[in-house]
DNA sequence: TTGTATGCGTTATCAC
DNA sequence: GTGATAACGCATACAA
């Protein structure tokens, strides 16, 4: 019967494998671990014995041996945002065809890292830690993580990758995002664009500050203003709020770049539904991330793309070398970006 | 120095505390159990001098001798639809807050349940098990998983909440769309609407089947000619492409019920922006979820709602009573649908 | 290749 | 209220 009530809740252990196979509990180990060696047909029959009583190795208690849990955890601040999910989604394939499973934890939506979190997380022993929260310092996490890896993502304000105020302490991965911006601005002004606005994100995300400065930096190079300032949140409400306001209070604009894809989806809205401004014709719209609704028909979005794959195998790659040589000096990773033109810039 | 080189990598036990407060390892335990009697003021140095020593409980040598791993499994096959990610993010922040940590795991997007996945998700001891995956039966779950209590979402046939074929023996969420449902065709159909179509979710979706069936019998108790059917997967590049077909080779229609948001997205871009029809005016349409983007302005959809947080609770209910009383028989919660009206109708 | 003995860090049991 | 001891399930060092 496989009632709630009276269900086995019992697990096999090794030595019941052992038993009905007639081996020892150490044969029953080492059967299960690739490496060790154990006669091929011993092999075999444990594996059948144990597949029909339904035994699987304890993780718990072979994380107590090894040292290994085999989990990696995840912190993000908003599993909805389509770019995160996206990461998750990715990382989570990733991370289970190298034998990992992905611990998932959520930080309060206002980015505030918080410490209790990072304590709660360390009891459950992460192998290692990717934080996609942007304002927690490397140093707040490895403190806290004494055991894990913490992997940092960083967007270096420069082309240098080393350039970082807190040094090469901790294993990154570092996005180099001017290609992809200037790109977008050359685009834009190539055709025609004078008036620049930037929409910024969440206020204390290091990826919205490092995009803005780039940006004006570029800007400033190539002979331009520099941009009105909208101050976002990355969510689709607030772009379309302040877009309506920008052009009803403010002194509008003829090309709006937004820090990422679902705020340029708020400004877009905005101007056609609200404000009677064609896209691309009166306003050029740039966006941030090319996540999969960016080629949706209604926006058809012109984005600086981060390509996903590529970023999540650099921080696969970065969790096995660190596991494998934990004593290495801390390695970088680098991911680039570039500008995919769709129908929101002509 | 925090040098992932010369970084301290051994964590501190509770003898390590023990012996800097000069108190018994058991005193350290009770200090992290609420539940259990210790002298206030001992318990204050314990929880003083752990914090000093960055001290966690470990949860996995406490999860072997409680039975209790505070790690609850979910299982879905695509993390980037925007309905499982609001629901992940929604079921994250509702098991941490009662402590438990959210353990994630993929399955191939063809929705074929792997028993490999459930055996390796087994060795990580989940106090519960949540699987979105619709085409896995509770059987297999309860059959791989033992120890953990498989919650399983449902879709029952009628109202009666326990016509179910696998009979009361799992706990469950059973979802009520007959409303939501009937609500929605009597609003086209009070619009007008005399042909409708059908766009059907992944093939072997429950959930999809069982919102077809229940839309041909409301149909059919109003007198309404049965549906066309569109085959989708859910997707917003299928539905686009579908509806060409349709429109193009097939008869049109004047009404579209989506078996989800997403698709009904790619039903109306395919008809605004390729078809040249209008919405609401040429085809009405309807999608399934509520999903925050269903409110944008480029779609400003009208949608059968599940309530995403009585779901989630409800969920979360079950888990934490089938833990208290492991032994109970099966539980069973419901939630209910119903439209939510916007601009794709009229 | 195989088996024996030991330890991982914690909580439950039972004395006091 | 407090402390000693025995488990939990597994992998490793070591001896055979």
């Amino acid at each position: 019967m496989s009632d709630p009530a009276t269900r086995n809740r019992s697990r096999a252990t090794a030595d019941m494998v052992a038993s009905r196979a007639n081996v020892s509990r150490v044969a029953v180990s080492r059967a299960f671990n690739p490496h060790a060696s154990i006669k091929p047909e011993k092999r075999d029959l444990i594996l059948r014995v144990a597949q029909e009583l339904n035994y699987t190795p304890d993780m718990a208690a072979r994380s107590m041996v090894t040292g290994r849990s085999h989990l990696v955890g995840v912190i993000v601040p908003d599993v909805c945002s389509p770019w995160e999910s996206q990461e998750i989604d990715a990382l989570t394939t990733a991370l289970q065809a190298e034998g990992f499973a992905t611990l998932l934890f959520k930080t309060r939506t206002d980015l505030s890292m918080d410490e209790t979190l990072l304590t709660y997380m360390k009891g459950f022993n992460p192998d290692s830690v990717i934080a996609f929260t942007e304002n927690v310092r490397p140093q707040t996490l490895s403190r806290v993580l004494d055991r894990a890896v913490p992997i940092y993502v960083a967007y270096p304000h420069g082309e240098d990758e080393t350039g970082e105020a807190p040094g090469p302490l901790f294993d990154r991965l570092n996005v180099m995002q001017r290609d992809g911006i200037e790109q977008a601005i050359a685009l834009m002004q190539g055709y025609g664009a004078k008036r620049f606005a930037f929409l910024a994100g969440a206020t204390h995300s290091l990826a919205t500050a490092e995009r803005e400065r780039m940006m004006h930096n570029i800007m400033a190079e190539r002979g331009l203003e520099p941009p009105l300032r909208i101050q976002g949140d990355y969510t689709y409400d607030t772009a379309y709020r302040e877009t309506l306001n920008l052009f009803r209070v403010g002194e509008g604009a003829d090309a709006i770049f937004s820090a990422n894809d679902v705020g340029a989806f708020g400004v877009i809205d905005a101007l056609r539904h609200d404000l009677g401004l064609r896209v691309p014709q009166d306003v050029k719209v740039v966006g941030f991330d090319d996540i999969l609704q960016s080629h949706w028909k209604s926006y058809n979005l012109t984005t600086v793309k981060i390509d996903l794959t590529e970023r999540v195998q650099a921080l696969v790659r970065l969790i096995l070398r660190r596991l494998k040589s934990p004593s290495s000096p801390s390695l970088t990773e680098t991911v680039s970006t570039r500008l995919v033109v769709r129908g929101t810039v002509g």
